[in-house]
DNA sequence: GAGCACTGC
């Protein structure tokens, strides 16, 4: 602890708190703010008034950070020093240090406003820009003008962007501490390589053949590269001539593998044996694989974006931010001086890469973050004119402005509704609140309860029926529900309900290849989601709370609620194909993707009307997890649709300046005339592909 | 008939 180099700064940090209400440090790794800080202004007496709060983007960080500061203290973790993370808070009333998650933050400051109980609110990575992040730093602006007397807020950012964190907070001091890295020396390619899985393969061996001993980490986008790369690895390296070079292992690093295989970059190497860790950004922050001496930088990172204009979320490569290559090249430095290369040239680096990655508040949708900041009533406040250190742009905020208006969240002038608060205080997205507080109405809240629970662990739960993955399996898949052909909300509800049946045994789990740690957190929020409920549930929110009519049962009511919940992402079919024509603002041209369980009728076609989960364009745009419903449900929200009012929503278009003055009517979907917006490429490979089709059927 | 970076309440 006394060789942190913050140490050294305490004294100048502790005057600067004293007299300024935010000040911003910026710290790189290993520098110890994360652990010091908070024992700093301890020391100095800032707990008595109140506890000291830091915030982490993430809750392994939170864990372990304040893990630390209570063996550096001496204290039992959850008593002087405690932490509060989704489902766990061990706090308790003697707390005085307390490391929490931004989310949990958020959600205190929906039933406490001014969070009085904290005299210092540190965030801290703040650099990483994640959007709970941006809405707390937004929070604070307002909330050391209220409490000027008796709240003092930090802020932690990395190099680059500090100043602009200090301008948004009225120039407030800033410091610098250093870190405890190593040097990284920096190699550039002469040029962009044509195949940056091939150039990384070289790049890997001649480090093997050439550098002394020290771990490779290589990062590259996704799964399919990184399985590839470290087939081409395992081979190159087998047939290298045996004594010519040290042994190696080669792992693969990736979100989507099992915790088992995500593990073994922990245990380190058997001697005289390099380490080629293949990883994608993951590596970057979450996981700190030490080791590492070489790291090898294609430049690429996998994106997801969201279209305000369309409604529809992409994955997209995209080059890495200066701030991401920095931090990818200082994962070579952390226990000696390492060297880093990266896959393009220096002129990309400069010219090309933006200095800091865009901001997760402007690539994503922002319903839920409108909702929670219209439910705090923060006086005088248009929410078009919230002050975000990176605003995200009007198109976006309107675009949440009007999906909450569609669920009855806010009312024609933009003031949130009962409804809207009670949506407020569950953590799950807009639709599937109001999902559940319909279901509640229609008696069906228990399979409301589920489904919205299986929603927010979607990714990755089932199989995926890939060919190379059926080869492994030992036995044949057995069969899992199929919604009864009403689509993915209801195959989600059947499967847990046929893991509650079988008493929620992990082996169950294990037999229908659902991932075990997916469907442990299904069953966590379920209960969560469900003891918040609780206050206005007029049904029993059991299981098997509404399986009486099982076997012959419609699921009418759940689906009903669904369409209600999900008012802004409905869909209608073409009368003559299964293509639909989304019926938001925007109409689209979408398909029902293939991994769907809805099924068909007896002429081959699908339902009329369906919900969608999400849209999201890869090859094609495609509706992920849709549900059957019907039409009598869908008019009323059509009607609904005619009449929004996008000025008045957004508290009268006070200074907000939009071409034409006949205000929403230009916006009306077109039921009749099918107009959508595909681009004229994709419209041309549709059809290329549609005759592709034709030929091969005349064929036959 | 196709593909999924990473977090979090």
């Amino acid at each position: 602890m006394a060789n942190l180099p913050i140490v050294q700064f305490e004294k100048k940090i502790i005057e600067t708190v004293e007299q300024n209400p935010v000040v911003v440090i910026i710290g790189e790794t290993g520098s110890g703010k994360s652990t010091q800080l908070s024992q700093m202004l301890h020391r100095e007496g800032y707990t008595d008034s109140g506890i000291v709060a830091v915030t982490q983007p993430r809750r392994v960080a939170a864990v372990s950070v304040s893990r630390r500061v209570a063996q550096e203290l001496g204290v039992r973790l959850g008593e002087e020093v405690g932490y509060a993370i989704r489902f766990e808070d061990r706090t308790s009333e003697r707390t005085q240090i307390k490391y929490l998650t931004d989310g949990v933050l958020l959600r205190e400051s929906l039933s406490n406003p001014e969070l009085n109980q904290y005299s210092v609110i540190i965030l801290d990575e703040a650099h990483e820009r994640s959007l709970n992040t941006d809405i707390l730093l937004g929070l604070m602006k307002r909330l050391v003008k209220r409490r000027a007397s008796n709240l003092k807020v930090l802020i932690t950012s990395a190099t680059l962007d500090g100043e602009k964190v200090s301008k948004f907070f009225s120039d407030c001091p800033l410091l610098t501490v250093p870190g405890k890295l190593f040097p990284v020396e920096i190699f550039y390619s002469k040029e962009r390589p044509t195949s940056y899985l091939e150039s990384s393969l070289k790049t890997a061996l001649d480090i093997h053949l050439r550098e002394p001993e020290g771990d490779v980490l290589i990062f590259m986008t996704g799964q399919d590269d990184i399985e590839k790369l470290v087939l081409k690895l395992e081979d190159k390296v087998r047939s290298l001539e045996e004594g010519s070079c040290m042994d190696a292992i080669i792992l693969p690093l990736h979100g989507s593998l099992p915790p088992e295989m995500q593990v073994r970059v922990f245990s380190p190497p058997p001697p005289n044996c390099r380490r080629f860790i293949v990883a994608t950004n993951i590596a970057e922050t979450s996981l700190t694989v030490d080791g590492v001496v070489y790291v090898i930088d294609s430049g690429y990172v996998k994106q997801r974006q969201y279209n305000p204009a369309t409604g529809m979320y992409s994955l997209d490569v995209v080059q890495v931010s200066k701030v991401q290559a920095n931090q990818r090249a200082g994962r070579a430095g952390r226990t000696r001086p390492g060297k880093c290369y990266r896959l393009y040239p220096s002129r990309v680096y400069n010219d090309e890469f933006l200095d800091v990655t865009v901001p997760e508040i402007q690539r994503s949708s922002l319903a839920g973050s409108v909702l929670y900041l219209k439910s705090l009533d923060l006086p005088d406040i248009d929410i078009l004119k919230f002050d975000f250190l990176d605003p995200p742009s009007t198109e976006s905020l309107e675009d949440a402005l009007k999906q909450l208006y569609l669920i009855d969240a806010i009312d024609e002038n933009g003031s949130i509704t009962s409804v809207g608060r009670t949506m407020a205080e569950l953590p799950l997205e807009p639709s599937l609140s109001r999902t559940l507080i319909e279901a509640n109405e229609y008696g069906c809240l228990s399979q409301a309860l589920t489904v919205a629970a299986m929603l927010s662990a979607e990714t990755n739960l089932l199989p995926n029926q890939s060919k190379s993955n059926e080869k492994k399996r030992k036995h044949p898949p057995l069969d899992l529900p199929d919604g009864s052909g009403f689509g993915d909300q209801i195959q989600l509800l059947q499967i847990f309900e046929c893991w509650d049946e079988n008493d929620y045994d992990i082996d169950w789990c294990k037999d229908y290849d659902l991932q075990v740690r997916g469907m442990l957190f299904v069953k966590e929020v379920r209960k969560q989601l469900s003891q918040i409920m609780q206050k206005i549930a007029k049904g029993s929110s059991d299981v098997r709370a509404n399986q009486s009519r099982k076997g012959h049962q419609s699921y009418r009511n759940l689906r009903k609620a669904l369409c209600i919940g999900y008012a802004s992402q409905l869909a209608e079919r073409m009368r003559h194909h299964n293509g639909y024509r989304t019926l938001g603002f925007k109409s689209q041209l979408v398909q029902v993707h293939p991994s769907s369980v809805l099924q068909p009728d007896d002429d081959g076609l699908y339902a009329n009307y369906v919900v969608y989960h999400e849209l999201i364009s890869t090859s094609r745009p495609y509706m992920r997890n849709v549900c059957a419903v019907e039409r009598q449900w869908v008019m009323p929200i059509l009607d609904k649709l005619e009449k929004l009012n996008v000025r008045k929503l957004s508290g009268g278009g006070l200074g907000h300046v939009e071409e034409g003055t006949e205000g929403s009517m230009s916006e009306l979907p077109k039921r009749e005339a099918e107009v959508v917006t595909v681009s004229q490429e994709r419209e041309s490979k549709i059809q290329a592909a549609r005759e592709r089709f034709l030929a091969r059927k005349a064929k036959k």
